[in-house]
DNA sequence: GACTATTTGTGCGTATGTATC
DNA sequence: GGATACATACGCACAAATAGT
């Protein structure tokens, strides 16, 4: 077969990204289903009439895609029939979510043990009426300076026992515990909206009541479940979120 | 020199890992300054005493980290001292941005050239003074229902030429634009506030005057500069933008 | 466990194409 | 045009992991 003649979206691209647009196509249209091997690079080296390293190039593209994994001894798998998400938000660190400094100062108002209420407990990932830790914080500029933010963190019970440490922490409260629980953070998600201050949210940023807040709402989870959930007001006239998004560069 | 002498991280790596580790090393120590460019693949390889392939497979890691940028010609630009970021927010499509169902309907409400505003220039990645197409419109659940949002889109004067497609455009306004330019969008940015609405917003909404929204600015850029930006009003009390974090699964 | 065939991974040498300076 | 540098492509060899005998 020669692969010049076959129009995959113009003669003079490179062979492989031929070959990648035909296997690609192949396996949107379930040619190879999920789950099932692809043939081996010299059946493929074979049917295409090109070297090992032209073919290896192109299945090379469908694993940065997220279709393909591949295993040195056994084959070739197809995991997925479209190419992997377009657009990517980077985060550098989870701590690139929060867009302070990280040398700011939490100034801790009240810790309590609290039976979560249904509101609070779909929010922050937990079942109503279960026992959690209940953390009322400002954070400012540096001690006893300008509020940033008002904080609300909600810590599950398996984890209370990291409460001593809690008003002693530098940083944020999830490299905390993070650290403490040996749990790592697997995933993360954050919901922004925008209200009105609550009286004592007002109060405690400066502002008047029913001021216009940013509102996010983060919850950080590792495989146990969410480590700590937390609910952050900032004032609206002086705190933007923003984030920058990069096409894939495998495209 | 022997590379199986070197200690980066066990003997019995592959060269091209070991290879990688180094260079890693050299760059983060900034030996490497960002934005200069790298040896050449031949220099490294008299240097390593190793074949082009594996340099180049070391290279390519360091692209695949975010780090590296080459350019056919050109060379191999450092482009970050630190490898790629840890977390990330995928966007399967540049709709995803926009959390509504894509088969909404977009009420135009005025289309007009104006010289750009200080304020909304620096917002908007352009010159202020300079010519562009502003679009007021409101976006509806379906024709004459409910509204979701009010969105002014700011259009370059280079791109004014769609402009007599605009009112049959279903669909985001980027995707017509990416279409009929030939310009590809390789980047999109998104801030998020929140503030009161003015009188015309909130009459558009349906809401009084001064109720809280949630303001989005949204920016899609190609090579050649801003293809489209908008602002986009939602009432705070029936809209939150929410977004997924994942571990990255190359570390 | 040992052995073998298969399949992908690593690595070299070489040649030619193409973009940049 | 010429020199340089990265991109594509072939052929070959051997290593390492896997799966089955």
């Amino acid at each position: 077969m020669v692969i010049q003649d076959i129009d995959t979206g113009g003669p003079d691209r490179p062979r492989y990204q031929q070959i990648y647009a035909m296997l690609r196509e192949r396996i949107s249209s379930g040619a190879y289903p999920i789950g099932s091997n692809l043939p081996t690079e010299v059946e493929f080296c074979d049917e295409f009439n090109v070297s090992r390293y032209t073919v290896r190039e192109a299945l090379r593209r469908l694993v940065d895609q997220g279709m393909l994994a591949r295993r040195q001894g056994s084959g070739s798998e197809i995991i997925a029939t479209e190419p992997h998400r377009n657009f990517v938000h980077q985060v550098r660190s989870l701590a690139d979510l929060f867009q302070y400094a990280l040398d700011t100062h939490l100034d801790i108002r009240a810790i309590r043990k609290i039976r979560l209420p249904a509101k609070i407990a779909t929010a922050v990932g937990g079942e109503a009426g279960s026992q959690w830790l209940e953390i009322k914080s400002v954070r400012r500029t540096h001690k006893n300076g300008e509020p940033i933010c008002v904080t609300h963190s909600y810590i599950p019970d398996r984890l209370a026992g990291i409460e001593p440490d809690i008003p002693d922490c530098v940083g944020p409260l999830y490299a905390l515990l993070e650290e403490r629980s040996g749990e790592t953070i697997t995933n993360a998600s954050q919901e922004i909206g925008a209200e009105p201050m609550t009286k004592a949210i007002a109060n405690a940023l400066g502002r008047e009541p029913r001021a216009v807040a940013l509102r996010l709402l983060r919850r950080y989870s590792s495989r146990k479940g969410t480590l700590i959930a937390s609910f952050n007001w900032h004032p609206g006239d002086s705190f933007t979120y923003s984030m920058e998004l990069q096409r894939n560069p495998s495209h």
